[in-house]
DNA sequence: GATTTTACGTA
DNA sequence: CGTACGTAAAATCT
């Protein structure tokens, strides 16, 4: 059936969707099937009157299968068929017809119609020039049936429908009033400088670099003291420097000049601040970084700043052509930088994350410093831990060679064939006939994936006893995989880098994937490789402990360690309400050193799980409570409590029924939050820390939820602690890594007393949940290297 | 050569 | 149907 347009002839806004569905191909109308209420929940959240508008689509007749492509000649969906035409100039006509002052394309059938262009993530949210009808203002965002499937995509369509509503009063495509100067000269540049420091009207400014690896050096610095104003002038091109050591030096100082004077802005200051620290000795006045800012704001969101001006500003794209004109770019990002910033400025007040972001501003100092210190590495030790782990690949690989009567090794590429998923399978599903395993799915729905994992491999060695190859295969790969850990680059003092990333590192910078990538970010932070110093393995926060052994103190020093105690499930504990447990947290706090054993949570759980007595629990119901205690946290299903106690599932499920009926005020506590989440989709830290969940509703949101509350909460005590730290003895104490729940550091060896009372005093913070006190106790471990460090006994 | 998938390490 | 994170190499696509 044909569906054509409907709505008022006066309408100001005018809805362009795809094609029709199932619904619309039987009612006639537009938008009248899932994705039509799905439509009319967006326009409601954007203030829009469904009624007021024209609504319609290009095509306008249902598609095979209902793909658009059936409407097009090509797969790329850029050459329509002959009927496909008709229907776009009928839209032409129609949009020259009624005139509408903003036409919304919804999904990328509608954008590509109307402006001629592919990617819907890449140009939403920007307002446009229709090619279709020149003149005509265009506003592209997500289409509903796009909403119904990535629910993330939500608040992106909301915002975009609300600037659709404000362009609907006007039919002007707002002129870009930007004034942008690229590439100018030294003497321009200069003056620009020297005008922003004698002029105290100005008081921001932002900053933004670009640079060259290797190394980080700057090749284009620009600065913007306006939202629509940004220079950036050059440093290098092609490989060679611009100007005189005197001309640079003079620049240097200028800029220098600028950066205090100001309040400096920048996005992402742990890259753009600390290469000028690092390369120019330049300490900026920072004032904003709209990375964290963003986070704060909006933590399940991207954080690009192609993304975050099409939420907050209105200016056309200017991310397109990015190869092409880097000076341009670098130009956009300066004035864009600086719009974000008055914007975020309001919105963190409204939003009420303004302690939060101040929380996230004041960890830049001590992660900067961690970045640019780095870890010594004990070349000696590094060294035979490698050759180490070559005698087991070797060992392992020759047995496994003459088992399976194959080659192991590649002879020319010296590859394992055990790290090729492909031929393992064959070799084990195939050759050897053995029970194909599937990787557990996260979903009943998902499809079965066959996997030779390592969880596969224990599997098939519990069912085909006594089979050397499996320990084999497992010992095999795990040396290859340690030895990537081990066999790194130093730098020439012999140090390896990481970047702390405050915000997390995934900014889908990709902008045809931005809409896929799940994006969590709970504010712990994250490790990756520093772009400045590249040295090391990258991410410093999953070393395995024995290649944690290369990282050696130096003469007259020695690594320290303070842990939180079983953090997360004493935050469990606490917001469950469980005074039991609070009770023996609080009892094991407050004990003596000696005495700290009685107080053991997983004896404890497994006296209430098996009804025995404390004193009669064996080391095989501990272990049970143990698991259970973690798994269950976080709602593990039964299967798994069954592997990993190495159970049946049936005996599984009864663990975890028994453990629940000794621990009733879990299962509220999930329940509560599933309330919370119901009502706004928000949850909120005892730290004040905000986060919604944007994903499709279901079990997968819940669990991610149940871990958000104690993971975000142990994460920022223990960045709390890690900041007091540094700001009273970061002089005297050379702190060293970050992981999570714990702070290393290297103390002198005299001091190691004086150390951990320091760290004690930083680490044991009270906080107030459910109107009680917590205090997470942290336990202290002292060693030569990071992989051999012991308990400190106490008095 | 670029992108996606698989596996694996930590808290 | 634990969560979160980042990296490397193989597999796959263009």
């Amino acid at each position: 059936m044909i569906v054509d347009t409907i709505g008022p002839s006066t309408a100001k806004i005018f809805l362009v969707g795809e094609a029709p569905g199932k619904d619309e191909d039987i009612s006639g109308k537009p938008f009248c099937g899932y994705a039509g209420r799905t439509l009319n929940w967006l326009l409601g959240q954007a203030g829009i009157n469904r009624n007021e508008c024209l609504i319609g689509n290009v095509a306008r007749e249902r598609p095979l299968s209902n793909k658009i492509s059936f409407w097009f000649q090509d797969k790329e969906c850029t050459v329509p068929k002959p009927k496909m035409s008709e229907w776009i100039k009928k839209l032409q006509t129609e949009i020259d017809f009624y005139k509408p002052n903003v036409v919304v394309a919804l999904g990328a059938t509608a954008l590509w119609t109307l402006t001629g262009e592919k990617y819907i993530s890449k140009h939403r949210g920007y307002v446009m020039e229709s090619t279709l009808c020149p003149g005509t203002k265009v506003l592209p965002t997500y289409h509903p049936q796009n909403v119904n499937y990535e629910w993330r995509n939500f608040f992106s369509t909301v915002m975009d429908l609300r600037k659709a509503k404000y362009h609907s009063e006007f039919p002007e495509i707002p002129e870009d009033r930007r004034h942008l100067y690229p590439n100018v000269s030294l003497k321009e540049f200069l003056m620009y400088c020297q005008e922003l420091i004698s002029d105290n009207t100005f008081e921001k400014v932002a900053l933004d670099i670009e640079t060259l690896q290797p190394g980080c050096h700057i090749n284009i610095i620009g600065l913007s003291h306006l939202k629509d104003y940004a220079m950036n002038i050059a440093l290098i091109k092609n490989k060679s420097a611009c100007f005189s050591e005197n001309e640079e030096h003079e620049l240097w100082y200028w800029i220098d000049q600028v950066l205090r004077a100001k309040k400096v802005i920048m996005h992402n200051a742990s890259f753009d601040a600390n290469v000028l620290l690092f390369h120019h000795h330049i300490l900026p006045n920072l004032y904003m970084d709209t990375l964290i800012a963003a986070h704060a704001l909006w933590p399940e969101l991207p954080r690009d700043l192609g993304y975050l001006a099409s939420l907050c500003l209105d200016i056309p794209v200017w991310k397109t052509k990015s190869g092409q004109d880097l000076y341009l770019y670098n130009a956009g990002d300066c004035a864009a930088t600086f719009g974000i910033a008055e914007f975020f400025e309001k919105e963190m007040v409204k939003q009420k994350v303004d302690a939060t972001y101040r929380f996230e501003m004041s960890q830049l100092p001590v992660a900067s410093m961690l970045q640019l210190n780095g870890v010594n590495v004990d070349k000696g030790i590094q060294k035979q831990l490698k050759s180490e782990a070559t005698v087991v690949i070797e060992k392992t690989g020759d047995d496994l060679s003459k088992l399976l009567k194959i080659q192991i090794y590649d002879k020319v590429t010296g590859k394992s064939v055990m790290r090729s998923t492909k031929k393992l399978q064959k070799i084990l599903y195939i050759d050897l006939g053995l029970p194909v395993q599937y990787k557990r799915r996260k979903s009943a729905s998902d499809p079965r994936k066959i996997t030779t994992d390592k969880e596969a491999i224990a599997r098939l060695a519990i069912l085909v006893p006594n089979n050397p190859i499996f320990n084999l295969i497992l010992e095999h790969r795990k040396n290859l995989s340690l030895r990537k850990f081990i066999d790194i680059e130093t730098s020439l003092e012999s140090k390896v880098y990481t970047s702390y990333n405050i915000t997390g590192k995934k900014d889908n910078k990709d902008e045809k994937k931005v809409d896929e990538e799940g994006r969590k970010s709970f504010g712990r932070w994250s490790s990756s490789k520093s772009i400045i110093l590249p040295f090391g393995s990258g991410n410093l926060q999953n070393i395995p402990p024995i290649a944690r052994k290369m990282y050696r103190a130096p003469g007259g020093f020695e690594w320290v360690a303070g842990d939180l105690v079983q953090a997360e499930a004493v935050v469990v504990a606490y917001l469950t309400g469980d005074q039991t447990l609070i009770k023996l947290y609080e009892d094991r706090l407050n004990a003596p050193f000696s005495e700290k054993g009685k107080y053991d949570v997983h004896n404890y759980t497994a006296s209430m799980m098996y009804k025995v007595k404390l004193d009669d629990v064996t080391p095989e119901q501990r272990k049970v409570g143990k698991t259970l205690r973690h798994a269950l946290a976080y709602d593990a299903g039964p299967a798994v409590v069954a592997a990993r106690l190495g159970v049946s599932l049936s005996e599984g499920k009864h663990l975890k029924e028994i453990f629940h009926q000794a621990n009733p005020r879990l299962l509220l506590w999930y329940k509560e939050i599933q309330d919370k989440l119901g009502n706004d989709r928000t949850l909120i830290t005892p730290i004040g820390r905000k986060h919604r969940f944007l994903d499709r509703w279901s079990d997968d949101l819940w669990r991610s939820a149940y871990a958000f509350l104690p993971q975000s909460t142990v994460g920022d005590i223990l960045n709390e602690a890690l900041v007091e730290l540094y700001n009273l003895c970061g002089d005297i104490l050379d702190i060293k890594l970050q992981l999570h729940d714990a702070i290393y550091v290297w103390s002198p060896l005299e001091h190691r007393e004086e150390t951990i009372s320091y760290m004690r005093s930083c680490m044991q913070r009270k906080v107030e949940i459910n109107n009680r006190v917590m205090e997470i106790e942290a336990d202290f471990k002292a060693g030569p290297s990071w992989g051999e460090m012991e308990d400190v006994k106490e008095a």
